[in-house]
DNA sequence: CAGAATCCGAGCTGATACTG
DNA sequence: CAGTATCAGCTCGGATTCTG
């Protein structure tokens, strides 16, 4: 189970020393990143942050993506609160994906790791550049 | 390559619509959770903004780590410039990580997550619980 | 101490075919 | 349209062993 990876126990023993904390802490955040740190998630959660979409909507507009990841995103997505689905009965079926308000609240933080993506992906590139440039020495 | 998931082509293509955008941004966004989404990142980041640790001493503090993936993902880390390496040639070797101002500059909005996570998740637990309960119906 | 190298199994992924 | 089912390929990650 992923969100008990900091079990009681593990806790305990650590109660007392500072890293404790950050590391439980961190824990947690490192869970919830794990979840959305797939290669779709975030793609999918800030496209519905503009309104619903039907499920060849995302598709297309993602690109990339396989039906099969796109609905293993989307139900997980759905088990953890993060989405609503909604089908419609009628035929051809629709199916409507939107954010819940928990959905909704996560791209806040999202958008601020986004921002700071944005601001230093060049610094990054350049400096993988550099360290593989030093590995062929 | 990874920071070039949304290459010119592409790019170009989508260049007038809203979602191109959110797509562009969004897969910069992406590839940097996906980068420091996995197991380890966000934990040895977060160590090391409390200050310089040893090889062995991050091992300890994390605890669940094998030597192989540590070594992976310091490595990685510094090739991205987020972490920097020193090493002493003494006997028996010795070995600093710490973070670099890049480094340091990442640990704000990942902070941010992990307090996202930490109002969350017992939310996201419940959510989860309630899914399954529905499966076995 | 701080790794590198190797082996190997589990799980993620994509492609393809089928369904209501 | 919106999936499910199945299978093969490949990557990831852990365990183990070896080195300077």
């Amino acid at each position: 189970m992923i969100l008990s990876t900091l079990d009681v126990t593990e806790a305990d023993e650590l109660a007392d020393s500072h890293e404790a904390q950050v590391i439980g802490h961190c824990a947690v955040a490192s869970d919830v990143l794990s979840r959305i740190g797939d290669k779709w998630s975030v793609l999918v959660v800030m496209l519905l942050s503009t309104g619903p979409k039907r499920f060849n909507e995302l598709k297309r507009l993602i690109g990339g993506v396989s039906q099969r990841m796109l609905t293993l995103t989307l139900r997980s997505l759905e088990r953890d609160g993060l989405v609503r689905r909604t089908q419609f009965p009628t035929i051809p079926p629709r199916v409507d994906y939107e954010l819940t308000p928990l959905g909704h609240s996560l791209c806040e933080p999202v958008r601020a790791l986004g921002a700071w993506a944005f601001e230093n992906y060049q610094t990054i590139a350049e400096a993988r550049m550099a360290f593989d440039a030093r590995e062929f020495r």
